[in-house]
DNA sequence: GACATATTGTTCGGCGCGCGAACAATATGC
DNA sequence: GCATATTGTTCGCGCGCCGAACAATATGTC
């Protein structure tokens, strides 16, 4: 039941179901893979003469390959077809408070190469840098392949459409253009993109879970809390591409100040240093990137303290639970507004699920408006596949595989 | 950059294209009339001789028609065409705690009559009132016309897929399948919809506003406040038709106590209900339906608190301007969540709009994580047009507008 | 009034593309 | 050697967009 937009649609034109055709073989070979012309054509509910010549075209658009002959109990041999993605790279780029991650990976998001290292606040500096790197690691690890470009995430407002960091106050960022100066630098094209909307592009296009619904809140908790709102299979970006931020809508009003510059964000109450700061006896209302760094250099982390409360430090385990409920209520709030199909959860804190599943679910039904909605699917992910940098990529690759613009 | 659901598509067969361009005319035509074939041809960007066909099909299919001949400087006169809903009717039913509103109006959300009476909540009784209301409409003012289905409107929760009522406080319905109920009392197809959802529905299908952007949230403030998101066109129903549910999100956990039995609710803050109890000097957290019954006995509402407001009444500006404040601060969370290309405001205190723009507009820079985003529209919908039923007349109306499902 | 010009709406051949059926290629079992 | 089964290709058919020609209809101008 979607409305057409009168003022700017697409009509179909005489190749258009040909378009919508070949892109969808390439998603279901792409999800399916090895598959042959006969299972297409029945997954596709097609006949096999057509799926034979949308494969010959995809063929010679150099997007799939055939393999192996595969196996059959009678009659003649399959032979499987694969999505052409080991030799086609992208590099993606995370900035983060106090390191920086860059990482090579092929368009299957299979990662070639990692960097970590010390972020340049200086811009110039940065990018200059970042070029070398790059330039290292596409010649040593990337050799033989075509890299089709860089997704950079940052922590902060970013405007996909014009590559401008709107304000990254992690980084001390404002109103930078880091899509145009990376790409003068390294010649390749740049995508930029705002952590939390990121993870979710990562769940959507990289990774094989379940989301067939396609309809997911990600929820990233690490010094703030990144959230991406995917709706029917697409990223929400919204008018100033800011759509999203479920980490700074409010818990209180007159709760502790967050460091966007309001009061009472959830962030400020479920975040690693939110959680952190319980358990030190800091106030909640002056925290600072001060106290970031002073946790970074005791090398103290979210981590750390989970071991604590493992090992039978109850203060460590209430401060622990604590944060469990108001990501617990702050999740009830996005099952009430989305009520979307699974809530993806990443960050250190899921860790330590075992210890705080039930304070988020009890949290959860508190606040949800209806008992199914309460039992909305909540999906760790692990936090050492680097989600944002898989998002990174996901940037570069997803073009490659989206739906054709119809109507 | 959607992605495409492996598990549930459409692939395109040799009528799809012809499919989609017909439905696309016949939205241009809906949407510009009165329309030459000439010019829906140059506003489609296709070839006369395409459009002629494509018009052809519609006037078989009794969608559209010829209407008078138009006026040129030169050469042949164009023949306008127009949409065929003078004939094709709806039935609108809006059922509230006191009163229960049934209209009768044609697929362009005309309305050709109105009946408003008490609300009967025994469900047997009020299918049996309804139908015989329903019957007698049609024949009398439905006369020589094809009433294509019932809309129902309730507050609260909702399955639109079921048509049952989960549970709606107000009415004290719980578990009501008012759907296959009104349907054999009617013999007509029937479609409910939670309020808040089918105003933004009317909104989207039935109004001539600028919603070219296509995402917008609907915010409709009466006893509690109703919330609808459309999405790129489409109204967001999510995986147990709850979402939208803005109303529900918290402003402080321990604030008042909510009709929906958290606490802290934005609704409880800025619903008429809150407004007069602020005014009154009622204990926000021990409102109840029987102050609402109170106030309809008193029959003193918001409208009459809005007319002391402007003659002077200083307790009443200031409650008036509270509510103002608390409604800024949740567009302002609607705004850093959705990031709409505008919000629409419906409700009897948008009729203080005057009094009110300026603290709704601070509030929302207050908590808006951009200055951009803090400057997105806000448009004031005129509650006198019962947007509610415009919304369940939308429900039966809409599906012969839509976009066809491609991919 | 004849003719040039302009605009609307229709018709027709060309070609892209899905559909179904026939056919070639290839394997197994008896 | 032959029946059977499965994969993958080819081809005629009809639908539908495209461009161009053409018919219909109106207004000026001489």
């Amino acid at each position: 039941m979607r409305k057409i937009n009168t003022t700017n649609f697409s009509i179909a034109t005489r190749t258009t179901a040909r378009d919508i055709n070949r892109r969808i073989a390439l998603n279901v070979i792409r999800e399916r893979q090895p598959i042959s012309r006969a299972d297409l054509a029945r997954h596709m509910k097609m006949t096999r003469g057509v799926v034979s010549v949308l494969v010959q075209e995809l063929i010679v658009q150099e997007l799939i390959y055939e393999g192996a002959t595969g196996e059959a109990a009678r009659g003649r041999k399959p032979t499987f077809l694969h999505v052409r993605t080991k030799d086609r790279l992208a590099i993606a780029v995370d900035i983060r408070f106090t390191k920086t991650y860059l990482m090579l990976c092929d368009f299957s998001g299979r990662q070639l190469g990692i960097e970590i290292y010390d972020t340049v606040f200086s811009v110039p500096d940065f990018t200059k840098d970042l070029a070398r790197r790059v330039k290292k690691m596409l010649k040593g690890l990337g050799a033989g392949a075509v890299c089709e470009g860089i997704g950079v995430v940052v922590p902060g407002m970013v405007d996909q459409r014009t590559g401008r960091v709107l304000n990254a106050p992690a980084l001390g960022w404002r109103g930078v253009d880091i899509r145009s100066k990376i790409a003068a630098a390294t010649d390749l094209p740049v995508h930029v993109e705002n952590s939390g909307r990121a993870c979710a592009l990562a769940q959507l296009w990289l990774e094989k879970a379940e989301t067939a619904g396609q309809s997911f809140v990600y929820v990233s908790v690490s010094d703030g809390v990144g959230t991406g709102i995917v709706m029917n299979g697409e990223l929400i970006r919204g008018r100033d591409h800011i759509a999203g931020e479920f980490g700074h809508m409010p818990i209180d009003l007159d709760g502790p100040r967050c460091m966007c510059g309001a009061n009472g964000c959830w962030e400020a109450y479920t975040s690693n240093l939110a959680t952190l700061a319980r358990y030190f006896g800091w106030n909640l209302s002056q925290l600072s990137p001060k106290h970031m760094k002073e946790m970074e250099k005791n090398s103290f982390t979210v981590l750390d303290l989970i071991s604590r409360a493992r090992t039978g430090d109850a203060k460590a385990l209430s401060a622990i639970r604590a944060s469990g409920r108001f990501l617990g209520l702050g999740l009830a709030t996005i099952v009430n507004i989305i009520n979307p199909d699974a809530i993806y959860l990443a960050g250190e804190i899921t860790n330590a699920w075992d210890l705080i599943e039930e304070t988020v679910r009890s949290a959860m039904v508190e606040r949800a408006l209806t008992e199914a909605a309460s039992r909305t699917p909540l999906r760790i992910t692990p936090a050492q596949e680097y989600p944002r940098l898989r998002g990174a990529a996901a940037l570069i690759a997803a073009p490659t595989f989206a739906a054709p613009r119809v109507a």
